[in-house]
DNA sequence: TCATACATGTAAGTTGTTACATGATTGC
DNA sequence: GCAATCATGTAACAACTTACATGTATGA
């Protein structure tokens, strides 16, 4: 399970909060991996559980208490095992794609709102990604490469996203063309 | 759920057994949605269940007998319904990216091998696509229009896949900069 | 003879989503 | 007064994976 191993790399920087790594998995990471809290929390009782990392019970005055967790040695030996471990291409599905497919049952009209939409919707997400939220984190690195390493994946994101843009404005305006040519005024 | 408007789309072309889905889901369709047989005939029975399919058995002499799987009325109108709707971003979720951004534990070479070995299946699939095999149903189109939308698709899973090659061959060259220039000889 | 294609399924498990549940503090 | 942030969880469900299960026909 990826986000074990994801929890387990971010244990393996410091010490974390279950909330903590909610937000991680909701904030700046979300561009290449999401979960949610009911997600995390189920995970980290697990690795708990298998004790690959540590539970901390740490009161607070003024917010709830909270569970910071720690990692283990069998929790850094199972990260740096599955670090070295190639992976296979994951299976692709683009709910927008099967959609786009089948829309020759739809208006011109309707196919270019669901493309606006979605372009739309990349827009706002890259507004965040480029508002520089996701590129905080980079000062914390501990050396250059893992910097590099941490500026290209945030890369990856922009670059998908651009590259989906691309593809959705060039969708746009070839059908923008076809119905012109088939348009009986 | 998309699989089920996924199947529900194949069917408003024409009927399909369980095992002709199975084969579109694991050769042509899959750059863009894929699923298992054991996924496929669960959706089946569950949209005959609610009577958005009729099934026909058929009878065959050298073969198993088989299933055939024809779309009605409701389900036409819900396979309609489904692709007017405007879809929200999907969550991401890439292994790769989660590995690559942690891998300041692992050594270059294996960094590198990492890399090299998601370009090689990368590649792979590329050949697989552009052998032409994903791109034979393109006659059987019903418009030019819907001969447009599914060339478009098929252009996505190949952009999209030079773009990660890009981003790969990208992320090859600036490490072996990296660490040629901290190598101490 | 051995693998592959045809054809359909069950069972058990993992992963992910959505709704429900609680309760203090801080800022508008 | 109301929403948001902090903080953690349960329960039910939906989606996906992997292994098991069966049996014929065809071609290498």
């Amino acid at each position: 399970m990826s986000l074990k191993h994801a929890i387990l790399g971010f244990l393996n920087m410091r010490p974390f909060s279950g909330y903590e790594l909610y937000k991680l998995f909701n904030g700046s990471v979300n561009n290449y991996w999401s979960a949610t809290h009911t997600q995390i929390y189920k995970a980290l009782s697990e690795l708990a559980r298998v004790k690959m990392v540590e539970i901390e019970l740490v009161h607070q005055e003024t917010n709830p208490d909270k569970k910071v967790y720690h990692l283990k040695q069998s929790g850094k030996a199972e990260l740096q095992n599955w670090l070295e471990t190639p992976l296979d291409l994951a299976p692709v599905r683009d709910k927008f794609l099967v959609q786009f497919s089948f829309s020759d049952s739809l208006d011109d009209k309707d196919i270019i709102c669901n493309i606006e939409s979605y372009i739309e919707k990349i827009n706002e997400k890259m507004d965040v990604i480029k508002a520089g939220h996701y590129s905080e984190y980079l000062k914390y690195a501990h050396s250059n490469r893992e910097k590099f390493l941490w500026e290209k994946t945030l890369e990856h994101g922009i670059r998908s996203y651009e590259n989906e843009l691309h593809w959705l404005r060039d969708c746009l305006s070839e059908l923008k063309q076809l119905s012109a040519g088939t348009e009986e005024s």
